[in-house]
DNA sequence: TCAAAAAGTGAATAAACATTCAATTATTGA
DNA sequence: TCAATAATTGAATGTTTATTCACTTTTTGA
């Protein structure tokens, strides 16, 4: 054999494979999966399009590498939140915090996320992972039953409920662009406030 | 002139148009969007894919009219528990128990209301219809806060975080084919539970 | 019954994209 | 430098559907 990858050259096609998701990532953020034409991809990422299958098999796949990526993402951060020690409904309200505040920070995937990708092998991994998503708070919630700091209630439900409610306040009825800092730390606030009565009955506000 | 429409042609032109909308609600329901192209909705309607654009400017209006009859209904039903003289958190039960129940009973628009459509123009009126849909649960808010039966907040968060909160709650976990009655009625008791304790801070459980 | 006008049909057209592949360029080790 | 091998390209292909339109059938009023 006459040829074998160099390092150099291995890493040059890592580069090449995270600019494509980079690039991916940049567009559904901006514009949604529908956005994200192999075409418009492959011109972002500064590639052909047949590089492109190079990498990936299929669209369907590049989609839902990107998402599995952002998703995994979050849920590292929000589980750091949901494993500290303080009471079960002061972690709760920070990790709706810090969510809305990233989701709220720019353009980013919270809207692909919610909405349907045209897609269906996308919209499988979009239900699982958003299940996923639950799942975090969904232990928060049955921790602070058992602590008895959080009263008795459907722990699925409930989580279902915060992540429906948190994500639906965040893609209605804001235009990012048209937001000072101001009205978006209200809108988080009333957010952390809502999710916190609903599971707990009282608002407490101390942050974390 | 030799030809003016009798008024039985009128009536079997309503016919068809009715036909049409009747087989493009059905496929949305079962399927969502992406199941009701032209030629399904066609069959399903039992006329030709020519025929459909004699009603019809083009497939986005087609359903743009569908799910604008499917929300102003669900509105209508929705208002009239938000005029009822009972209590705010009563008829704040008693709608997201009104929808939830319709949601689950069986195939319908709830999915396609939540999921976003392939054609931009179908999904800004469903935004536009997510916000009305909204709007019944904020006029509730305002009046229950104005006569002090819910605590103070923000109306247009909280209204937001709601539609969120049960929509999600019926997309996300449930297999509608492998669910006992008996379920389903747990899963809207904890749904409105979660609601009222989310805009009360306490449950009360009087139906409506 | 007849001709004008409309309703109705569905095969053909068109547009939008994902995917492929023959040809080209770059890299490697000898 | 060279031949072998891999990487890369982007025009061509295939597919999926909305939309159109030349043609057929039905309806209407005289």
């Amino acid at each position: 054999m006459t040829y074998r990858r160099s390092a150099l050259m291995e890493e040059r096609l890592a580069n090449n494979r995270d600019r494509i998701l980079l690039a991916t990532r940049k567009l559904v953020s901006e514009g949604g999966f529908r956005d994200a034409q192999i075409a418009a991809v492959a011109t972002t990422a500064g590639v052909s399009t047949g590089m492109i299958y190079r990498y990936f098999p299929s669209k369907a796949e590049l989609f839902v590498e990107v998402l599995s990526a952002a998703v995994e993402q979050e849920i590292e951060i929000l589980t750091e939140i949901a494993n500290r020690p303080s009471p079960a409904p002061t972690r709760l309200g920070a990790a709706v915090v810090s969510f809305v505040r990233r989701a709220l920070a720019g353009p980013n995937l919270a809207y692909a996320f919610i909405a349907e990708p045209v897609d269906p092998e996308v919209d499988t991994a979009r239900i699982r992972y958003r299940k996923k998503f639950g799942d975090v708070f969904k232990a928060i919630l049955v921790d602070g039953m058992e602590k008895g700091e959080i009263p008795q209630q459907d722990a699925d439900a409930s989580a279902a409920c915060l992540v429906g409610a948190f994500t639906e306040a965040l893609v209605g009825p804001m235009d990012p662009r048209r937001t000072t800092r101001a009205t978006k730390e209200q809108l988080t606030e009333s957010i952390r406030t809502f999710c916190l009565r609903a599971v707990c009955g009282i608002w407490k506000s101390d942050d974390a």
